[in-house]
Formats: C-alpha cells, structure tokens, sequence
DNA sequence: AAGGCGGGGCC
DNA sequence: GGCCCAGCCTT
C-alpha cells in the first residue's frame, strides 16, 4: 500500500472524534483553524467550544467589541490571532455581504489566513485538492522521505508544499490533509515515535537510516531574552485600581495591564519607593508599598522572560485611567496578569 | 531571510 | 533548561 492510501486508512480508524469533523460550515472550520495555529488540540478545544457558544455565525462576532473578543481569547496566546478573527468577520459581513470566499486564492487574501489555513479551508470546506502544511506535516514528510531541508527556511517552504501537493488524494483532499495531521500527531510524534507499530515502517527512509531523531532540521531560534517587569498594582479607598490598555506593536497588543515599569535588571524596594515619589499617578500622595510575591514570578515566552513583581501600591484617591475594582474581571488580560489576579484577594476592598 | 508574537506540556 | 504545537505578519 502506498503512502496515500496508508496514512488515509490508518487515520479511517485512528481519528479522534473532535467537533470541527462534523461540520464543513466554512465560519466553524475557519474559527477552528485560527485557534489551532501553533496550538495543540487539547489547549484549542474549549475555546472553540467557547466561541462557537458565544458567536454562533460570523454575524455575531463581527457584531462583538474586540474587547469582548480579546476576553474570550483570554489565555490562549498570540492574540493578533484574535485581533485578525474579528476584523476578518466584520470584513465578510461588511464587504462581503456574510459570503465566506470559497476558493484558496480568494481565502487566502483574509487577515490572518496564510497557506496553510487558506489550504485547511478550501480543502475541508471546498473540496479544492491544495495540501495543508503545518508542523505535523513536516514531521511526517522529512521522515518519511528523509529530507533534511530546514523547515523553516523559504526552499523548505516551497519543497514540502510540492511534496504534499503530490501526495494528496485528489479525491478526497479533505481527508488525506486532516489524516495526515492526525498521523503527525499521534503516531509520528517529535518525541519518541512508535515506529514499531507504525504502518509505514517499512518504507520510512529516515527510520532505515536511524535519523528519526535528527528530523525534522529547523533553524534555531535566537534565546529569549531576560527582562524585569514590575506591575504597580494601585488600590485606593473607594476601591479602584489602575489597568491600562497596551498600545502599539509588542506583546500583548490591546490587552490591559497594571502600569508597568521595566528594567534591565531587578530593582530594589528603596529605589522603587524614590521612583514612586514622583509618578504623577500619586501625585504627591502618602502611599505605602509592598511587594506582593515572596520571588519573582517568571512568566516564559517563546522570546522573552519575564521576571515579575507585583507590587501592592495603596493610596487614598486615584484619577487615572481609574477602573472600580469589582469590574476587574471584564478586561481582556494576559495570563500572567490574569493569574495574579485570581490568586490576589481583590474581596476585602 | 529573520524576528516578533503566548501559553501549555513534555522531556 | 530546550523543544514543540492544525502559523502569520512585519521588516
């Protein structure tokens, strides 16, 4: 049997049951992709099942506040992803008249579609025979074929996607792209791969070449850089704290934030206490100051550490950006905020 | 071509 | 600690 036939039988009884396979609405399989990308099905899930809750057609997410967007979006990282979902949804409900496009080139033009979602709905929805290419694919090709082409370079790019393209079932485009990354995720996993069991074993050049391990090559990353954040957490008598938005590009982008003051390196309580004396959020206001966590939390990205203070900053009145404490819960918020306040006892204010 | 962009899970 | 995950966008 061939590679085709093999990975497409293999996934006829491996498939897990998951609730974007029993649809092919072009809003439900879209709003799956988005979530899924650089996200594995266990995180994705409830959010999906979230969304779909909350939005139940395109209508009313475009209808939503971003705010509300970024809220439900909350936890799930690389929020552009969110911000691009919702401006996408106005797009088709305001330009398109709610015609969700119905061919790759045209999927492809969406705010936050690139190849590989733009081939996972043309495929899935469409029936249109392009070849998805995500993380799993990868795998399972440069072993399969023992192509040592970093994957993340442009020639990688362009090789995998003709070799995918010359596999996939012309008759059924949507089943050889959803069973090949099922195959990638739960047989040919990146760590420790059951070749035994496998049914392409047989035929696997990069199993009879013992290059499992060293596949798929990709080019490192730069490390991630160490960076000190200490967020003023301001509680004033009438029970209102301070949260801004975050602006502009970086991390984070439209998500709120306690007022943030970053260093190079860690800073003491005494020079954060002089620093304090001058903020015009205080203005010139007694206060009294102390640090919330025992050690710094580290909160880890893909491209940064974040060594974090939460410092409790409690004062009689405050005038900007001023938000009443009991509505904390309704901003959108990173995580690591987000878990600070769930653990900080906001109840006694 | 390279770097930015999250958070969780595994080893 | 490093690596990976149903990638995309900007520079």
């Amino acid at each position: 049997m061939n590679f085709t036939k093999t990975i497409i039988h293999w996934y006829s009884i491996n498939k897990r049951s998951l609730p974007w396979r029993e649809t092919q609405n072009p809003y439900k399989i879209w709003l799956s992709e988005i979530i899924l990308q650089q996200t594995q099905v266990k995180q994705g899930l409830p959010y999906y099942e979230a969304f779909v809750s909350k939005y139940p057609t395109i209508y009313n997410l475009a209808k939503a506040p971003e705010s509300d967007v970024l809220k439900l979006w909350q936890g799930l990282g690389y929020y552009s992803r969110a911000r691009n979902l919702h401006a996408t949804a106005k797009h088709i409900v305001n330009e398109l008249q709610g015609e969700f496009p119905n061919t790759y080139n045209q999927i492809i033009k969406l705010k936050g579609v690139g190849d590989y979602t733009a081939s996972a709905i043309a495929s899935i929805c469409f029936n249109e025979v392009t070849a998805v290419v995500d993380g799993n694919v990868y795998r399972v090709l440069s072993r399969y074929f023992n192509i040592d082409t970093p994957i993340n370079s442009s020639q990688g790019a362009k090789e995998f996607k003709a070799l995918a393209q010359e596999l996939i079932d012309k008759k059924q485009p949507a089943t050889f792209n959803q069973a090949i990354m099922e195959f990638g995720a739960k047989q040919c996993t990146p760590k420790n791969p059951d070749c035994t069991n496998c049914p392409l074993n047989e035929n696997c050049l990069a199993l009879s070449k013992q290059n499992i391990d060293q596949l798929p090559v990709k080019i490192k990353a730069a490390k991630a850089q160490k960076k000190h954040f200490n967020f003023l957490v301001f509680i004033s008598d009438d029970g209102k704290t301070i949260l801004e938005k975050r602006e502009g590009k970086g991390i984070w982008q439209n998500l709120y934030q306690f007022p943030l003051i970053e260093t190079e390196k860690s800073i003491s309580e005494k020079s954060l206490r002089n620093t304090l004396k001058n903020n015009s959020l205080l203005s010139n206001q007694k206060f009294s100051l102390t640090l919330y966590n025992s050690k710094p939390i580290i909160h880890k990205l893909s491209h940064q550490h974040l060594y974090t203070n939460f410092w409790i900053i409690t004062v009689k009145t405050l005038n900007t950006n001023t938000i009443n404490i009991s509505n904390i819960h309704t901003y959108p918020v990173p995580i690591l905020i987000g878990n600070f306040i769930e653990s900080f006892n906001f109840d006694f204010v």
